[in-house]
RNA sequence: GCGCCCGUAGCUCAGCUGGAUAGAGCGUUGGCCUCCGGAGCCAAAGGUCACAGGUUCGAAUCCUGUCGGGCGCGCCA
């Protein structure tokens, strides 16, 4: 059940029927307690439109406003606010009935373009943020019954494949490949740089590849399913919904690339320069003002990501049916999209209404402000990122649960250490760079993976303690404590927190509604008894616990983070 | 030079089509264990929301300019 709708919808009847014309109701929770559980900030507004007094349309609106047996007061407040308490027995029914998470009522197609690792190298840490918000996005659209469409568009083509094929063919060094990707490729690229011979035939490898050839084609593949089982284990670390069903690679477009550039000439859009194929477009414009060419297709006939990302569009608009791709990349592709975004719409490559959406986050920088790097300056691979992490966790797990078996201190490690780089990542916001903090993530207080780990362990600890069993709990809700009331309406605010995640593609916003439940969880449990009280207390106490540690199990899950019984 | 993003407490971050007294955590200071896990709870101190104008009944939020930071701007991805 949405809150939020449901208030903002029974507003803005009454505001209608008031005002003789539809207006918003802007519907918000309540910006403090004592304004009640939500208020409604729309009247203000549309009286000024229609130049009546703010405070008698708010009082038409009260007297028009359908919310018996779901508000316990509605009263007007300062120059127009209509602030609205929840009913008592109205949460109590709704959290007894409501499912947790409802489907919504027009599902769509939704691609979600995500983690995108480059093959010839190995995955490091720029490659974290695309892989943990993309994933987690994917399952909040997956479950408001949306259609979802994981891509993973990796990067398997193009120039330096020439070279790390030549390499792997001349010094037959599978066994490095498989155990270090990284120092392969730099090796590499260091015989490519200093051998002139050794690159042309990196080039004459690609140029092979392009063609088809058999051998290289063969050695491109295993170089390839190597690289792709690297990554499949780093995804199976950080336990995302990402498989290899999901690859869907940048040379799976290569028989569609011709196609592309046709249907651009057709289109008008395709002119030559410098000997390159463009697409000037005149809302963009780059140095001393001149109009910025999208290249592609280059001087020597190859083509380059932008004809990709162009064939992709036309695959999810065509074959797929999307009604939204959702791109999680760094902020440094941001032009790069709104020009492949804006030559696709010209060129009829998306569906009527249909949504490109970038979701852009910055760099990962240390505690120092500077890019985050090792201390040899070297950019940290994501399986060392991991391993610190669990590392780091097992030190803080095993310091406070001495008495338990190591294997289940190494599990409790896991499931907190990775949690904490997770939602790291996915409870900041910011579009710009971002600091990446070992102590701040890992540390058991704020906004953070661990405190929400723990106000779980604590509630499935009253269960244990009670040696109760959730399931076979029976009885009804009463709230009468003020910490029952506020935990009762945050419960219900999941819905509306989904909703708004979904469409703004900030996963950002259900980590602070899930810590605002565990502070208000905590609150609950500091001033009221659950085991210690009265039958029917009890077992309502009980119920709101279960509710609690089923929202936060869920909502964590939704991050793609993992619960533990006790840390 | 042009363009995009950003600037909120000492630090890391919230602030939802413009709404009431700008909120958390860390750190600092001070309280709370006869009670279900003190990895907790409560409280205090800490802000010219970079700066200057403008729009508005109302601006951290919208517009313009300035300063500061990050990134991007023809054949890499």
């Amino acid at each position: 059940m949405n809150l939020k709708q449901l208030l903002n919808d029974r507003i803005a009847v009454a505001l209608e029927s008031s005002l003789g014309e539809p207006a918003p109701a802007v519907v918000q929770p309540a910006a403090r307690p004592e304004f009640g559980d939500y208020q409604a900030n729309g009247v203000m507004g549309a009286a000024k439109r229609a130049g009546r007094k703010p405070r008698d349309l708010a009082e038409a609106v009260l007297g028009a406003a359908d919310l018996s047996g779901i508000t316990a007061s509605a009263e007007i407040a300062g120059p127009g606010f209509i602030n609205l308490t929840l009913d008592d027995d109205f949460l109590a029914r709704a959290l007894a009935e409501a499912a947790l998470v409802d489907a919504v009522a027009t599902p769509a197609t939704i691609v979600v373009d995500y983690s995108c690792p480059n093959l010839a190298k190995e995955m490091h840490v720029g490659h974290l943020r695309s892989t943990i918000i993309g994933d987690a996005m994917a399952r909040v659209l997956d479950a408001l019954g949306h259609t979802v469409v994981r891509q993973n568009h990796v990067g398997d083509w193009g120039t330096q494949f020439g070279m790390l094929l030549t390499f792997l063919d001349e010094t037959g060094a599978d066994s490095e490949l498989l155990g270090d990707l990284e120092n392969f490729y730099r090796q590499a690229k260091v015989r490519f740089d200093s051998d002139v011979d050794f690159a042309d035939r990196s080039r004459q490898a690609v140029v092979g590849l392009q063609r088809g050839d058999p051998e290289i084609r063969r050695r491109w593949q295993r170089f390839i399913d190597i690289s792709l089982s690297h990554c499949n284990e780093i995804y199976r670390r950080l336990g995302t919904t990402l498989g290899p069903q999901h690859v869907m690679a940048e040379s799976a477009y290569n028989d569609d690339l011709d196609d592309v550039i046709a249907d651009l000439d057709t289109r008008g859009l395709l002119e030559e320069s410098q000997g390159a194929r463009c697409v000037f477009l005149d809302e963009f414009k780059g140095k001393d003002g001149e109009v910025l060419p999208l290249i592609v297709q280059k001087t020597d006939g190859g083509y380059l990501y932008a004809t990709t990302d162009l064939a992709a569009i036309r695959h999810r608009a065509g074959k797929l049916h999307a009604d939204r791709v959702l791109y999680f990349t760094d902020a440094r592709q941001a032009l790069h999209f709104r020009q492949v975004f804006a030559v696709a719409e010209r060129a009829g490559f998306t569906r009527p209404g249909m949504s490109l959406e970038h979701h852009p986050f910055g760099a990962m920088l240390g505690t120092d402000g500077k890019p985050f790097k090792t201390r040899a300056g070297e950019v940290v691979k994501l399986v060392q990122l991991l391993d610190e992490a669990e590392t780091r966790a097992l030190a803080e797990v095993a310091a406070r649960n001495r008495d338990l078996p190591e294997a289940e201190q190494r599990e409790i490690a896991r499931v907190v250490g990775i949690g904490a780089v997770k939602y790291a990542d996915l409870s900041k916001n910011r579009t710009s760079d971002y600091v990446f903090d070992w102590d701040q993530m890992l540390s058991f207080d704020g906004n953070t993976a661990p405190y929400l780990l723990y106000a779980y362990t604590r509630i499935r600890s009253v269960f244990r303690r009670g040696a109760i069993e959730p399931d076979g709990l029976d009885g009804s809700i009463r709230l009468e404590a003020a910490e029952e009331h506020a935990l009762a309406v945050t419960l219900l605010r999941l819905q509306e927190t989904l909703e708004l995640v979904a469409a703004e593609g900030f996963p950002h916003l259900l980590c602070g509604y899930l810590y605002e439940l565990a502070t208000q969880f905590m609150r609950f449990y500091e001033a009221c008894p659950i085991l210690n009280a009265a039958d029917a207390t009890r077992d309502s106490r009980l119920l709101l616990c279960r509710r609690t540690a089923e929202t936060l199990r869920t909502g964590l899950g939704l991050l793609g983070i993992e619960t533990v019984e006790q840390m």
